[in-house]
DNA sequence: CAACGACATGTACGTATCTACATGTCATCC
DNA sequence: GGATGACATGTAGATACGTACATGTCGTTG
């Protein structure tokens, strides 16, 4: 639901096609909200079928660019500035993580070896690029100063994240010697079902 | 494509109904995979058609309890040690953050103070129940201390989020006197369809 | 014993999303 | 002038997901 009013927003900076559309997700907006091609073009299809959107030009090898209309302007503003933010995410990571009961310690360590790497290397790139706004590499507009605040956020949960990872190894809180006993370890349901509590 | 090993990761602290892990989702699993109870039992449909889970009992009211199979937590293990994380996730939050500057000042701001407000308020509602597990309030199994650990990483996504909007709005970044002059707004696409550049 | 509310499971339907496949266009390079 | 690769847009089909609706079961309380 929320890609139409993506899309929106980014045709508000100016015309653009569903290749360039494309392209922009996937040079960072993809790691807040993934979008493949085929969705991009039917969402354009939609949004100009609703009149919030309009062809702007026919280019090359069969190009069409949209440009936004008024009503499309004023309905990702009224999306922005009125309709309530959805704060569910889902995050495979954080799910995984409820399990990590489930793995052998080594297989734990090394799992949180590559997330902790994979964010900080994440972490890094996004600060990189932010450090190119700061120092006006992409100009002062207000555009690209509030696109700095969003960058910002993605910089803040990724850094969280390598954060939390670096805590949980070197807390080695999974790792027999000072985490749990021989009872708990029985007690748990792994390979004992049919006997194992329903519970919570 | 992750809910089905969500379901068999809560199936092997042992057996639940459908109503169960419902409630299991609702009470901390949504934040971060949201899910409905008419996914939950249609995916503990084609889980037991795979022999990955088998009926436990029937009981009260219809209820039936699902047990995992050994097939089940093979699966669920080899996901958890070999099947490769996805790190992309869906955020409403940093995706509006990306369009900011399409909004009002005033809008703005008071956008920044409710998201702040909200995730302050959650981090100190986990930070709470994560309280309540270090107390040993919910015994001290590896498995409880496992899933203390996901619910940190949830803490920090949230404390960072929360941190991210205090700057914002302290930075006051988005206001006309020091953010932006005339010939930037001037400049930008807003308002002016058709004469603006393709961007980026 | 009627009403209510929590327990418990499901269907129907529309939309969102993903993967794979298909096709056409243009410039460049050999 | 043929091959290649980037540009550019789409279709088909399967799965995932969310909302709304429907139904049945049991215990408690007035």
């Amino acid at each position: 639901m929320s890609l139409r009013h993506g899309l929106l927003g980014l045709l508000a900076e100016g015309p653009a096609s569903g290749y360039d559309l494309t392209r922009r997700f996937e040079e960072g907006l993809n790691t807040v909200w993934p979008a493949q091609h085929p969705q991009i073009y039917s969402e354009l299809s939609k949004l100009a079928k609703a009149g919030l959107i309009e062809v702007d030009s026919h280019g090359p090898r069969r190009r069409i660019a949209y440009r936004i209309t008024d009503e499309g302007l004023a309905e990702v503003r009224r999306w922005l500035a009125e309709v309530e933010v959805d704060h569910s995410f889902r995050m495979d990571t954080l799910l995984r993580s409820y399990f990590f009961w489930l793995m052998e310690p080594e297989d734990l360590k090394r799992r949180l070896g590559e997330e902790l790497a994979y964010f900080e290397r994440f972490a890094g790139a996004l600060r990189e690029h932010a450090g190119s706004k700061d120092r006006g590499e992409w100009g002062t507009s207000a555009r690209t100063r509030a696109q700095r605040v969003g960058i910002e956020a993605a910089i803040r949960v990724n850094e969280a994240l390598a954060g939390w990872a670096r805590w949980a190894l070197e807390a080695d809180l999974m790792s027999d010697e000072n985490f749990g006993n021989a009872a708990d370890r029985d007690a748990s349901a792994v390979g004992t079902q049919g006997e194992a509590p329903a519970g919570q």
